[in-house]
DNA sequence: CTTGAAGTGGAGGATAGCCTCCAGTAGAGT
DNA sequence: ACTCTACTGGAGGCTATCCTCCACTTCAAG
């Protein structure tokens, strides 16, 4: 089992080589996914140093723009969800597609903001989605080979689709979970 | 045929009595509608005061928050929406189910924003929220009456589904379309 | 231990948006 | 035509964030 996942883009080129720097590197990212999470795409860069315990400066060495930081935190956090895709690989097919859909659909609300921002026209953001893509394939044309799944639908709609869903408010999570139901229902083929 | 839909609240008595200050009250509403569906609740106040040919001062006196701005621009397209409500009582149920939640998802994308900025603790938003359902509700009993609609669904379910949904982005118009589909597929009964 | 290159952090200038305030303008009742 | 008052607009003070710059610190190779 050679290294299952290798990292997306080359956010380890970029990690400092010495042992203090990387420290400060890897805390700017814990804090700037928390603060992306938090407040959206334009949380203070300033905020995220401090609670990094780091200096403006050294933010801004290690991501001159907050581009460049937006793109390193999605990239972590799409490696992890591609990592997710293969734990499923053992169960039936359409039971397989819902739990994968399922942790997609916890997987999204956070990354939201990040999606949005990053829609433009970024390379990282096309690598990063292939590579979503490619690691649920498999687990969604499983699903349409066994005829458990409409045959007129492709992946990209149906992430689409639940990212959107997700992403609105909801009362409580039964409704949210009530909402996911009924699209699965609507994907299911009969 | 008397007033059909009368002011959700009260934006009517707001307005100045003044000719003219009545003409920059409006402007800077259409103004403001522009704005924030471009670019999200924050867009500048300034800005849209400058759009609309008047001074930040007179924006300010009509809306000292910015609060105030969004719900007057949220109250008027709600009402709006409401009104295409009536449009569809007389088609078959579950057309004129399909046809409403049509006009709503044309509707949502540009009202997203509001609707989030909103979500707290408004109002307004509530009584917004409440002249939608009502309007809407009628169309949802009949569609479910007829049997055409699935049962153990709630009208606030699809709501949110939908305006999820339709929120977020698509490759094109053709993908969105299909992933309505779906949508509508699960909502179905069987 | 020494040394220099890699890395640090925060002071400070620049910009942008928020909101107040008030001298001036112009509608509408008489 | 006159006046009174509602209404105007934008200058200016305030704050928040962005980002640059460089004197200082610290790691690690020899």
């Amino acid at each position: 089992m050679s290294t299952p996942t290798r990292p997306i883009l080359d956010i380890a080129a970029r990690r400092p080589h010495r042992a203090d720097a990387r420290r400060n590197f890897d805390a700017v990212l814990a804090a700037a996914r928390e603060a992306f999470a938090a407040h959206g795409t334009d949380a203070s860069l300033e905020d995220i140093a401090r609670r990094a315990n780091v200096g403006i400066g050294t933010l801004y060495r290690n991501f001159p723009t907050r581009q460049d930081l937006l793109e390193a935190v999605y990239a972590g956090e799409v490696q992890e969800l591609c990592l997710g895709a293969q734990a499923v690989a053992e169960l039936e097919p359409w039971e397989a597609f819902t739990t994968w859909v399922d942790s997609f659909a916890r997987y999204v609300p956070t990354k939201l903001a990040l999606l949005q921002a990053l829609n433009k026209d970024s390379e990282i953001f096309r690598a990063c989605k292939s590579a979503m893509l490619a690691s649920a394939l498999p687990i969604f044309e499983r699903a349409q080979q066994a005829g458990a799944l409409r045959p007129d639908v492709e992946l990209d709609d149906v992430l689409r689709m639940i990212s959107g869903m997700i992403g609105s408010t909801y009362a409580d999570d039964a409704q949210r979970q009530r909402v996911l139901g009924i699209a699965l229902d609507g994907l299911r083929a009969r």
